[in-house]
DNA sequence: ACGGAGATGGACT
DNA sequence: GTCCATCTCCGTT
């Protein structure tokens, strides 16, 4: 079971371990969450702070959709939490492949605009790399992510509860932000090797 | 209508 | 380490 009706700061070490399916005509590809950070209502680093606007909109809808923006060349994922209108969300910042790895190197070279193919850990050690990886977009923002998902509608991006172990959890603070960077709210799987390269 | 900022990533010195 | 591409959103004119 996942918990994501509580705050995010409950929520974000809770999705560690769990399995984010992403379903096309082209096949099916499956990670594994490792890092995730939580953005709570009362936090001025969270998109939801100052209230509702048109691009956070979902992140005050049910918990358990997706809540996807853009931010310069790459998109950004994230789940959202706690009681509906309550403006919280998780950031999955990384992911560790494990089903259709060629798919997503073949996305990232699709979306990536430089000449350089990426290799190994760089497939999905970051917030926007994962969601080329898994061609996550805007047209995702929105969608139900867990129980019955809106999967007949074309849509095809799940969130599964682990298989493993509660994995052994670190806590830090969060990555590349500006406003209140000293809260401890990033999470990840300890020792994992596709952790986002922290500066 | 306008301008600045950004939960990033890649290239380069 | 630094620089900046590229675009959406949002607060301000």
């Amino acid at each position: 079971m996942i918990d994501l009706l509580g705050d995010a700061e409950h929520a974000a070490p809770s999705l560690l371990g769990c399995r984010l399916v992403r379903s096309t005509p082209a096949g099916e590809r499956v990670g594994i969450i490792v890092e995730t950070e939580a953005y709570l209502p009362d936090d001025p680093a969270c998109h939801a702070y100052a209230g509702p606007t048109e691009r956070n909109a979902e992140m005050f809808r049910s918990a358990g959709a997706s809540y996807v923006y853009r931010i310069h060349r790459s998109h950004c994922f994230n789940v959202v939490t706690g009681p509906e209108g309550s403006g919280q969300a998780v950031l999955v910042r990384a992911i560790e492949p494990v089903v259709g790895v060629a798919s997503m190197q073949r996305a990232r070279r699709r979306a990536t605009v430089g000449s350089t193919a990426p290799q190994g850990v760089a497939l999905t050690n970051g917030p926007g790399k994962l969601c080329q990886a898994l061609d996550i977009d805007l047209d995702l923002n929105g969608v139900k992510l867990v129980g019955e998902t809106d999967r007949d509608a074309g849509v095809s991006l799940r969130l599964l509860p682990r298989e493993t172990p509660a994995p052994i959890i670190e806590r830090t603070i969060r990555i590349g932000i500006s406003k209140a960077r000293e809260l401890p709210l990033r999470f990840v799987i300890r020792g994992n090797r596709w952790l986002s390269q922290s500066a």
